[in-house]
DNA sequence: TCAATAGTGTCTGTGAGACACTATCGA
DNA sequence: TCGATAGTGTCTCACAGACACTATTGA
């Protein structure tokens, strides 16, 4: 296939089909304050663009001159809003309707990504667009977003929701050293609700998802707990069971 | 928002924006001859039509004028080759790039489809396309598709097996009524291993999946089986644990 | 010494897997 | 009676959950 085929001899009968918005949203993901939070950015107030001020998802349309790909789109408009560039990146699935934009018949990409609040530079700049952090409060947003981003917005939570009772995946909300208290707090936080303890170190020391840091500690006012650190960085670990596995049957 | 907003006050700074291809591709799986098997069609050979006279998924492009929404487009293209119109239809993805297709920029929507053999009426038809099934040998399709098929289909056939680990999926592929050795073995169709008949009917009956049809056998030469039916023919059930459970870690 | 949090041990329950066993049909 | 397949019972094992227990620090 050829790279950069625009003069190629299949173009041409191509060139009167009526085709639709191409977008990318992206659900950015952290944790602060002891919440999960998501990235929004404020729509701007100008002329031509729907949902002025309304706050909403990172993103917008694919720039065919710039995005090889598709990830590649999701992660220049991450770059654009966290100056962060190897975030733990997942597609969600795609949204497309005659009626979701009222610009017109518009497809978008969803994508969730999880940052360690540490290593995001909010770019608070450029067009002058807010840019800002929001609780995930009960499972979702409190707040009417622009589109239908709260419904994209929903279902990014849910996929995330989801992994997180088999996967490892909260490990990429934390910075790179940590303790399993502090895992064990992220899980909680992302999952809303308790787990025990003893269980939780016993499913994540049966894998080889960390490795202690030797002799390294978090000092305290009480017994100072061990650090660890991922022991592959890049890879995500699946545990052989569901946290919670006693519910049966749900919607198709 | 409005419905159809072809005239709405925030056309018009898109025009100048160049859009990719937007196009749909379903796999369409069923289960004959005791194998798993998807639904391919044969590429016209024509002008202006890369890959000519290659297998491909059916699909084609968006219809901004009669599809009202992305499901809806598959739909109808199921609909097209199959004549069914109620199947089980997952979204698998979208893969988007400037290179996998010849004629420019593009990105598809692969979905999933079940289907029981028997509710297919396959449309040999119309502009002289040919439709086959193909069998799943080893997981794969052992030929060469048009674009990157070979690579959406890999997909669409893991997310089916990955699935069918802890789902219901399977009884989609079966017609209405069915007994439990029927259904036992397009789990194992479709996983390509044998499975235990007592742990099976165990974790089957343990749910309220199916629903004996009551004083209705299947006559054989040997002891007669049960016929079953699913007790709501639209719900997918998840099952507590998956069938195996003890691989650990895989690639992010 | 005490409060506070880190970390361990023990027991229970659930459900998957292995596999031997019984049941029921037609030929 | 026998071959073949349907369907059951029993035992083991892995792992999540509950919860009580011990360990280690600074103030």
């Amino acid at each position: 296939m050829s790279r950069h085929p625009s003069k190629s001899k299949f173009t041409g009968s191509l060139d009167a089909i009526i085709r639709p918005l191409v977008t990318v949203d992206i659900a950015i993901f952290t944790v602060k304050d002891e919440q999960l939070q998501v990235l929004l950015v404020k729509r701007p107030n100008v002329e031509q663009e729907p949902f002025a001020n309304y706050w909403a998802l990172p993103g917008g349309l694919l720039d065919v001159a710039i995005d090889q790909d598709l990830n590649g789109c999701a992660l220049r408009k991450l770059k654009e809003k966290t100056n962060v560039d190897t975030p733990y990146l997942e597609q969600v699935g795609a949204w497309g309707s005659n009626n979701r934009d009222p610009r017109g018949w518009s497809v978008t990409h969803v994508y969730f990504a999880l940052l360690s609040a540490d290593k995001v530079i909010l770019q608070q700049g450029g067009n002058a667009t807010e840019v800002a952090w929001f609780p995930i409060t009960n499972d979702n947003i409190q707040k009417q977003l622009a589109f239908d981003h709260n419904e994209l917005l929903s279902n990014a939570i849910q996929r995330l929701q989801a992994k997180v009772e088999y996967t490892s995946l909260p490990a990429f909300l934390l910075p790179d050293e940590f303790t399993l208290p502090d895992l064990q707090k992220v899980y909680e936080i992302v999952l809303n609700r308790q787990l025990d303890k003893s269980s939780f170190r016993t499913r994540i020391l049966a894998t080889s998802l960390v490795e202690p840091v030797t002799n390294k500690m978090r000092p305290a006012t009480n017994r100072p707990a061990q650090i660890y650190r991922l022991t592959n960085p890049d890879r995500l670990t699946y545990f052989p069971r569901s946290f919670k596995y006693n519910e049966k049957t749900l919607k198709s």
